[in-house]
RNA sequence: GCCCCCAUCGUCUAGCGGUCUAGGACACUGGCCUUUCAAGCCAGUGGCACGGGUCCGAAUCCCGUUGGGGGCGCCA
């Protein structure tokens, strides 16, 4: 039996969207499961639109996932180059022989309206005019063809004209330059975005003027928005890097790419370990929701498998990347990472205890810093734990019981008011840990930092 | 407009003619726990788009309608 050799094809007009991550996924499990090649191919025909910078970022965000290619524009391999931009005699080569044979022919346009062709012809022209090479669709042929995963689909010739394949510029059309490759590269299965359905049978025709036997093709449903609309900039996020940026982790993306439409007994898993059980005729027929919500369900449960270290590092990795130099101590990073999401609310969580300057949140000033009972609770606090030898959970817990019981004012409202006198907010991790991690020094610092703030309000 | 694809709770899905008064997950609501909470545990609300068939029997098969998506580029 023949190798399995699939490939993801981005063209790099942009960053790397979570449909093209998921695509690249599916194909990349299909490939490891049956011990083929997984190919990288940069598909940069739009001279206008592709940029170097993107196709780095797509190679970064791709690596970042973990979806390795055995070949590529970066790796090489036998079947290269995998730069579309590098591959112009290939598709000329092509093109000439479907001229010769009667498929295809030359079209010269006007120069003053480049809309309006002049004439066209068997002959390349040679006054130097513009011209495309046209790809003559023969009149009432069924093309049918297997998807593997919707059936035999049927289209009918009687409803497609002519098409371009190659551009004015001497650039092949996608149409065509995909036939090229994918023929010349071996590849034997094409795992696409649904809104490639269309256009297949275009391509069907090519191969079967080239003598070539096509490959097996498989449309995966497409990403939508909750309003079912295409997944867009409109809904929030789409770029795999949004969501890196954002603190999510790469197995939890991909992990949630995975049951967006694949159905398994477990949802949370590492998606290496289920390359064995995967089968592409179970994902799912129909286009699906991007539901950021259980994306940061799945991300919480990853988070939670990661041991403290593992974390840890996570984390480090995420401040690299996105360029925050905060130094955020191990002692805080533990006491922080229990009920988080994200790496960056785990983040967001620790900030309070690095900054000095933190801010007292509208509610925590309201419904405690502005009653009367907040200074004597603070300074309670502050006096009880300066004289605290042991400072530790138990003694500090014991600490604020005494000044709840003394002052006569329930636990809740004590606790609450040294929470966000010492935090500034009233959603922190526990508070006794938190006293502790701050160390006496600061808590009474941040103690009269706050009796000063209460001051200023009246 | 024409061609193609699709249709089970708000969302992702299980279901492949009887075991379905339709199961699970996220979300939502309520409760428990509790020093806060975005964590944990428990419970609940909620769905087969509609209309015709076929069949003893339909969420499951067929046809139509409606709805959604895609395509019809010298974009990919």
């Amino acid at each position: 039996m023949q190798q399995v050799r699939v490939r993801f094809a981005p063209s790099p007009t942009g960053y790397l969207h979570v449909g093209g991550a998921r695509t690249a996924l599916f194909n990349w499990l299909y490939a490891r499961k049956n011990g083929g090649k997984f190919i990288l191919r940069i598909e940069d025909t739009d001279t206008e639109r592709s940029t170097r910078e993107s196709e780095e970022m797509i190679m970064r965000d791709l690596k970042w996932l973990g979806l390795n290619w055995d070949e590529g524009p970066d790796v090489g391999g036998d079947f290269g180059p995998y730069r579309q931009s590098e591959r112009l005699d290939l598709y000329k080569t092509f093109a000439e022989k479907l001229i010769e044979s009667g498929h295809a022919y030359f079209a010269v346009y006007d120069k003053e309206d480049p809309k309006k062709v002049l004439y066209t012809s068997v002959q390349r022209p040679s006054d130097g005019t513009a011209y495309t090479i046209v790809f003559k669709v023969p009149k009432n042929k069924i093309i049918s063809y297997d998807d593997m995963l919707k059936g035999t689909i049927e289209f009918s010739t009687e409803y497609m004209e002519d098409f371009i394949i190659f551009k004015s510029n001497g650039f092949p059309v996608y149409n065509y330059a995909v036939v090229i490759d994918d023929h010349t590269m071996n590849i034997t299965h094409v795992l696409r975005g649904e809104d490639h359905i269309s256009n297949t049978p275009k391509q069907i025709l090519i191969y079967e003027a080239l003598g070539w036997q096509p490959p097996k093709f498989m449309h995966i449903p497409l990403i939508l928005g909750a309003d079912k609309t295409p997944l867009s900039k409109r809904h929030g996020a789409t770029a795999v890097e949004y969501f890196r940026r954002e603190g999510y982790l790469a197995k939890a993306l991909v992990n949630y790419l995975a049951i967006l439409g694949w159905s398994v007994d477990e949802e949370i898993f590492d998606y290496v370990e289920k390359v064995s059980s995967f089968s592409p005729e179970q994902i799912s027929n129909k286009n699906v929701v991007f539901d950021y919500q259980k994306l940061e369900w799945v991300n919480s449960k990853h988070m939670k498998m990661l041991s403290s270290e593992q974390m840890y590092e996570q984390f480090l990795d995420w401040q690299r990347f996105t360029g925050n130099d905060k130094q955020v101590p191990k002692s805080v990073f533990e006491i922080c990472k229990e009920k988080v999401n994200t790496l960056k609310q785990l983040y967001e969580f620790a900030l309070p205890f690095i900054e000095e300057e933190y801010e007292y949140s509208d509610e925590y000033v309201e419904k405690f810093l502005k009653k009367p009972e907040a200074r004597d609770i603070i300074q309670n606090a502050l006096q009880e734990f300066s004289a605290l030898d042991e400072y530790n959970i138990e003694s500090v817990e014991a600490t604020l019981r005494k000044i709840a019981s003394t002052l006569q004012i329930g636990t809740n409202k004590v606790f609450q008011t040294i929470r966000g006198a010492l935090l500034g907010k009233l959603v922190t991790p526990g508070l006794f840990e938190s006293i502790v991690v701050l160390g006496k020094e600061k808590t009474k610092r941040r103690l009269k930092r706050t009796l000063e703030k209460i001051d200023s309000l009246n």
